[in-house]
DNA sequence: ATCGACTAGGGTAATTTGGGGG
DNA sequence: TATGTCCAAATTACCCTAGTCG
């Protein structure tokens, strides 16, 4: 969502300025861009933070995680044993940062401090309700793109039905392959 | 943040004093600024608000709302009717801005991003283990020093000693006295 | 088919801004 | 150090156009 190209009235709302001078800005070459079939202006995001950062202009919180050498992980599962397994295995990616909660508040915090770029999700767990968190991540977070994996020990059809809705990237079901999860999140993460 | 950078004009119409002034106070480095690519200068909001505290110049109204002169208080309580009866009470108090959680990542979230001086807290709720969020402020958050009232249905002396030793400051039994938990809770705010 | 709301580009005039010399 | 004036350049306001969506 937020990695998609830019219009320039996005660039002018981020930039606080009008989208004329956008316009000005890439007609003079000074902010790359491309353009659609109907003559339209994209910016693709990494060109736009070379742009504020070639011109030292401050960059979006939004758009801030773009600058991050490595990808962030928040583990979320209630077991610690569980937890552990999983940091074990994702561990074997390069440059990732991995944290994790086991409980729904200290996820919370976390996913808001520490801004994932994925993270995994039990929902079988009794004090932390995983519906609750996918709704609020997908609904009310700044961060709505952040990838989701679900590893829980049962998932029927209604239950898959429903995280796919919610937007969950994949469903692991316990026990599950090492070499699977380090496959889709490399792919996730890429 | 959410506010236009400002330009040496509209620093110069809050100051009543002439924009070239304005235009030294930045080449001096007395005024931090950024420049947009045709080399207007811009000022963000907070730079400058630092900027006026730093030389002890008044801070005009229209920008005053970005001191934080409201005391901030977060409602976690799993029941929405106790919800919006706290709120309306606490409502009462000048000064205050009041938002609430239903479950522990919301919870979790909007105390990181909110950042409340005082929280109430339900202690008997199926998806949030208050215990937790007790344990999670007093020993990993950046801000430890939250007040925090619990108001809860069922609470024995174990129970009591316990959020005691969590460091909560006031126990309300449900149902509850308005005029107590305002008295404690402006206490608690002063 | 037509309407209104929305998004986007672009022409042009008006306004704002930076900075030099006083 | 702070200000008033000036001009070129940057930015914006205003307007019209076209396409899309429901």
């Amino acid at each position: 969502m937020l990695d998609k190209p830019l219009t320039t009235f996005e660039i002018a709302e981020y930039c606080k300025i009008s989208h004329r001078t956008v316009q000005q800005w890439i007609t003079t070459g000074k902010l790359k861009s491309f353009r659609t079939p109907g003559n339209h202006n994209r910016v693709e995001v990494k060109n736009f933070i070379e742009f504020l950062n070639e011109y030292k202009m401050p960059i979006p919180e939004e758009l801030a995680y773009h600058l991050r050498t490595k990808k962030r992980i928040l583990v979320i599962d209630d077991d610690p044993a569980m937890v552990l397994l999983i940091k074990e295995y994702l561990q074997e990616i390069n440059n990732v940062d991995i944290t994790e909660a086991y409980d729904g508040f200290s996820a919370g915090t976390k996913f808001a401090e520490f801004k994932p770029d994925l993270i995994t999700l039990d929902i079988n767990m009794p004090d932390i309700n995983g519906y609750e968190v996918l709704r609020h991540i997908r609904f009310n977070s700044i961060k709505k793109n952040v990838k989701t994996i679900v590893i829980t020990g049962e998932c029927n059809a209604s239950n898959q039905e429903q995280l796919q809705k919610l937007g969950v990237e994949t469903i692991f079901l316990k026990p599950f392959s090492k070499i699977e999860l380090l496959e889709k999140t490399k792919e996730l993460l890429a």
